[in-house]
This record gives structure tokens, sequence and C-alpha cells, in this order.
DNA sequence: TCCGTTTTCTTGAATGAGTCAAGAAACGGT
DNA sequence: ACCGTTTCTTGACTCATTCAAGAAAACGGA
């Protein structure tokens, strides 16, 4: 079994999603397919090497249209800026770092979004369940005899 | 069967943390045993009721030393600001309503904290599954027939 | 109770991610 | 190519939170 992982097509995923395709927007979903779990300021970076010249404010404007349109994903640990990601629909969840603040992905353990019931929703409409696994990375963690 | 509430006796719970005793802590203390998921700003007016003049400073502080020595929990819902409450040590999740930021708690479904198992944990030590279902409150859902 | 040391609080300024707003440029349907 | 609409640039601004320096308070020992 061979898994292939083309590049997307940014344009027509923009064109699939009603928006318009402009150089800020193609260069940011490159982006944030090529960084998961970035920052903006890390994604600024990675679009100025295409498009030196994009403002900061195009680079918001472009991931707040991309996350409401559903081609990204935005994320925000607590106590950490926002971060992007194109892994979308799979309703994964997250490992994050306390020391260092790295996130990695981990599956979802259960099942399907949303992969777990409330014991009592209180009269709420759940629509996501989201984890997040707090802890210590390899590199943080203190070294074992 | 009777389940009791004795008002907890703050400086009490400060001393046995290793913590001095001041105003600011014994009033920001029962200002989060008082208002559960309440923000910083909604401790400071709380906690002027008693104080008036206590500055933001001193409760951003306390806060801050509380939730180190483990009387408080910090909460920081994507998208909110910092959050605080005195419900510790039971590892309860939460439902947090995406329209008004209503926070409630949810009793964890599974078990023991933490309640989650990560289906591969990358090698990170972790020390805590925290789950938060999201969703619309009733009073921000639409009205059905 | 008084003292000295240490911690905490007050005051005021600073930080920084993110937003707002107005005009210029780009997109895309005709 | 033209034109109406959307998006981008520029620059100012917000606001939760932090930083820093000196004044006040806490507390263990005398
Ligand atoms: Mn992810
Ligand atoms: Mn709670
Ligand atoms: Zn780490
Ligand atoms: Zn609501």
């Amino acid at each position: 079994m061979r898994v292939v992982h083309p590049t997307p097509d940014y344009p027509q995923l923009l064109r699939g999603a009603d928006l318009r395709v402009t150089r800020p927007r193609v260069a940011v979903l490159g982006a944030v397919h090529a960084h998961p779990h970035a920052d903006t300021e890390s994604i600024i970076g990675a679009v100025r090497a295409d498009l030196p010249e994009v403002s900061h404010q195009a680079v918001y404007d472009s991931l707040r249209t991309l996350a409401a349109a559903g081609l990204v994903r935005r994320i925000q640990p607590a106590g950490s800026v926002a971060r992007y990601e194109a892994r979308i629909g799979d309703n994964h969840h997250h490992l994050v770092c306390r020391s260092c603040g790295t996130v990695v992905d981990v599956d979802c353990a259960v099942g399907e979004a949303p992969c777990l019931t409330a014991s009592d929703d209180h009269g709420f409409t759940i629509d996501e369940a989201e984890v997040v696994f707090w802890g210590l990375c390899p590199a943080c963690s203190p070294t074992r005899s």
C-alpha cells in the first residue's frame, strides 16, 4: 500500500471554498501546509520567502479567512499564541510541551468527531470535543540514567 | 446523606501551601471560590468589594502564586482571557459557549486524572489530559419551535 | 513586642499579539 | 479592457498581561 501526498492545488482549494485567489492567500495556505502548528509570526516569515512585501495584516486576514472557510484550523493552547494547521476534518488531538511549547499530533483514540460525549451537556449544543495532552517533550524531559 | 460545604479557611489554605497570608491573597482566594471561572477583571472587582485599594498587579501576582501552589486552577479556552477556579484535583472538564464564552463544569466521563491516554505519546511525559467541549449554551442556541 | 530580613504590594510604564480603519491595489465576471 | 467588489497596505490602536523600582507588610527570632 502506497500513500501519496500530492502537493495540494492551493488556488483550487480556495476556489472550492468560494474564496478569491490572491497571492497572499495562496502563499499563506502553502505555508500552513508546510509548517504544521506554526504561529502567525513564523507563517509571516515563510510567506515572505515568496512574497517579500506582504503585510502582516494580509497574513492575519488570510489566516482568519482560511480558518473561517475551514481550509485551516486554528488552535491556541493556553499560554500560547495562535497556531495553524492544514490537517483538518479528522478531529485529531494535540500533545503540548509545557516547557518549550512544541505541539505534536495525536490521533483520536476514541472515534469520530466529536470523539467524546460530555457526561452532562447542560443544555449545550456541542459541536466539538477538543483534547489537549500536557506534559514534557523528550528534549525537555529530565534525562534519566 | 448530607454534603456539607463549609466555608474554607483561606488563611489556613495559604499556610498549608507555604505561602504568606496577606489580605490580597485571602481576598483573591475567596473571590475565586465565590466566582468559579471568573476572569481576572471580575476577580479584581470582587476583591475590591473587600479591599477597595488593591492594585490590579497584586491580584495578578496573587492569582499566579495561587495557581503555582495548586490552590486554584487557571484555564484559558482559545480566544478567552484567563479564568480561574477553586475546584481542583478532580480533573473535571469544561463546556464553553462559542458565542458568549460561558464556561460550565463537566465531570470527567472516563475516570481518574489523567482520564485519557494518548494513542501515541511521542515520547512525551504526559501529566494532564484537558478536554474542552465547544458549542452553544442554551441562551445562545437558536430557539427551536 | 520589637527587629531585621524577606516577600509582597503599589505605582507607573512597557510589551506584544491581534485588531481597526482609510485609501490603494487586485480580483474576476461581463 | 472595464467596473464593482473584495482584499491588501499602511499606520495607529487596543488591552490583557508583564516588568521594574521603591514602599509596605509578613513573620521568625530575640
Ligand atoms: Mn495538529
Ligand atoms: Mn471548572
Ligand atoms: Zn519541550
Ligand atoms: Zn452562550
